[in-house]
DNA sequence: CGGGTGTTGTGCGATCATCGCGCAAATTTA
DNA sequence: TAAATTTGCGCGATGATCGCACAACACCCG
C-alpha cells in the first residue's frame, strides 16, 4: 500500500494503462512475492478487473510467471537492470573504484542513490566475510533500504536544499527499524545538519543491529551530490572512532577521485 | 528493430498501453541508451505521437530521465531486479554454491535462464583477476547473452524438446560473433546432439576471443532443467581438457547439490 | 448434506482514454 | 535568407479499457 499510484496528477499527455502495469509490477515485493488479482487490485490501487488484465499482459509479455492464479516475478524483469548497468555513466565509472576499496580493506562497499523515501544501490562490491556469510547479507544491486535510517540515505537528505528537505521530513514515515534508529523528525533534523557539517555520515545499527556504515557524498565537478558511498561492517569488528580513522579518508579520496568522471 | 512487439496476437485481455510502454522501455539497451520520441517509436514499432506520451508518462514515473528531448534509463529500473533478486528460489539458493566454486577456484561462475534468443544471467560470482582486470567483463546480473554462442545457452536448447529446438532454430538468427561461432543451423543441431549426450557443453571462443566457458543443466527432482551453471576461464590459461578434467566434476557435483533445492 | 457466505473468473455494453493526423515551430541545410 | 527536414503537440474520432454484474466455485457451518 506504500507507495503505488504517483499522487501528483497525472501530467497532460499520460498512459494510464503503462502506469497502473507498472504499479502491478512494482507491488511485487520482499513482502509480496506471489500475488493473484485481487491481491495485486489492492497493492496497486485498482479494480480487480483491471488488476487481472494488467497481470495476463505481463505475464504474456514474459515479466511475470504464472500457475493460472497466483503470479510472481520473472527473470526478464533482469533486462532492465543489464541495460541499465550496462549504459549508465555511474556504476560503470563506481564500480572499479569499489572494487578497489574493497580488495585492499576486505570490507564491502557501495553506491546509493535516492529514490523517494528509499537508497537503491547502483553499484556494490561485496566481500565474503570468513565463512561465506555475507555482511549485510540480501543487500543486492537495486535493493531499496529506507533513506532515513542508512548513512548513505542521510548523505543525500542532506544535500537537499533546505525546503526539499523539509518537505520530505513532513511527509516521511521514519520507523523504527532497531531500538538505534532516529525516528524523530527534529532529532533527524539535527543529525542531517550534522552531516552537512562533517560531510560525512555514521550509521551505526540504525538499519540493521550488529551493522554499522560510514558515507560520503559523491559530487560532480559542479558540486552536485550524484550519489553516495559507503562503507559497512560489523559493529564488532571496529569502534565507530576506528572506523572514521581508517575507512572516512579512503572513501573521501575515492569521491575525490571520481568527482571528474561523473 | 530485433525483437519488438509480440509477434503472436494478443491473447484476449491485453492492455496495449502496457505492452507498447513495456517495449518502449525495452528499446534502450548497450547498444542505444538515449533516444528520443523519433528513434524510441522506430525501435518500439509504435508511431511517434504514441511513443512521446509512452516516454512521457515512463520519465513521469521516474524510470526514465530526460532533458525534454532525449530519454535514458534512470536508476529506478533496478527496482525490478531488485526485487527478482530478492524473492526468486533460483538465484537465492544458487547464489552461495556459485561464491563457494568461486572460492575454490579463482575463476568465474554464473547461472542463467533462456528468454527467447538471449541467456539471462540471474546469479553469478566474479572473481577479480589478478590486476583488477575482470574476465569477461561487463558481463552483470541481468545481462543477456545470445543462447547459440554460449555455453549455458547451448545447455538450454539441448534440453528443449525435439520439436521446439527445431522451430527455435528456423526462426533464429545465429549471428557469427567472432571466427569460432558455429552459425549453421546444421552444424548447431550437431552440437546440441553432442551436447545433449554428454550432458554438458564447452565453448571454445564463440562468443568473445581469449574467452572459453564450460556450462552444466541445472535440474530439478523431476528432471525439468531449470538453468544452466558454467565456469569461465581465459583460454590461455586452461587447455579444454583440462578444463573438462578439473571444473566439469565441479559443477556437476553443485548441480546436484543444488537439484533438491530448486 | 444442503444452504449460505465469501472468493474468483470473465462477458458485455458504455465511456473516456488513446490514437495518429496534421499544423506550426524549431532546427538544419543549401 | 529560403527551403527542407525534423520536432512538439492540439484535436476530434474511435476503439481499447473500464468496472459492473452474474456465474462458477470453494468453504464453512448448521
Amino acid at each position: 500500500m506504500a507507495d503505488s499510484l504517483p499522487t501528483s496528477l497525472a501530467p497532460a499527455d499520460t498512459i494510464a494503462g503503462l502506469a497502473k502495469g507498472l504499479a502491478v509490477l512494482e507491488s511485487f515485493d520482499t513482502e509480496r512475492q506471489r500475488l493473484n488479482a485481487t491481491m495485486a487490485a489492492q497493492r496497486a490501487g485498482i479494480t480487480r478487473a483491471a488488476a487481472r488484465r494488467h497481470l495476463l499482459t505481463l505475464a504474456h509479455l514474459g515479466y511475470l510467471e504464472s500457475d493460472g492464479s497466483y503470479y510472481w516475478l520473472a527473470p526478464k524483469v533482469l533486462r532492465f537492470s543489464g541495460a541499465y548497468m550496462a549504459t549508465a555513466r555511474l556504476p560503470r565509472v563506481v564500480q572499479p573504484e569499489l572494487h578497489r576499496m574493497a580488495a585492499r580493506t576486505g570490507l564491502s562497499f557501495s553506491c546509493a542513490v535516492r529514490d523517494g523515501d528509499f537508497v537503491v544501490i547502483v553499484a556494490r562490491s561485496a566481500v565474503r566475510e570468513s565463512g561465506d556469510r555475507l555482511l549485510a547479507h540480501g543487500v543486492h544491486l537495486g535493493s531499496r533500504l529506507p533513506v532515513h535510517a542508512t548513512s548513505t540515505g542521510r548523505v543525500l537528505l542532506a544535500a537537499l536544499p533546505d525546503v526539499e528537505r523539509a518537505a520530505w521530513l513532513a511527509a516521511a514515515d521514519l520507523q523504527r527499524l532497531t531500538a538505534h534508529t532516529v525516528s524523530d523528525a527534529a532529532a533527524l533534523t539535527a543529525v542531517l545538519d550534522d552531516v552537512r557539517r562533517m560531510d560525512y555520515c555514521v550509521a551505526v545499527q540504525e538499519h540493521e543491529l550488529g551493522i554499522q556504515a560510514l558515507a560520503v557524498p559523491l559530487r560532480d565537478v559542479r558540486g552536485n551530490t550524484l550519489a553516495a558511498l559507503n562503507v559497512v561492517t560489523a559493529t564488532n569488528r571496529m569502534p565507530p572512532q576506528e572506523l572514521l580513522r581508517q575507512l572516512l579518508p579512503l572513501l573521501q579520496e575515492a569521491a575525490r577521485t571520481l568527482r571528474p568522471l561523473v
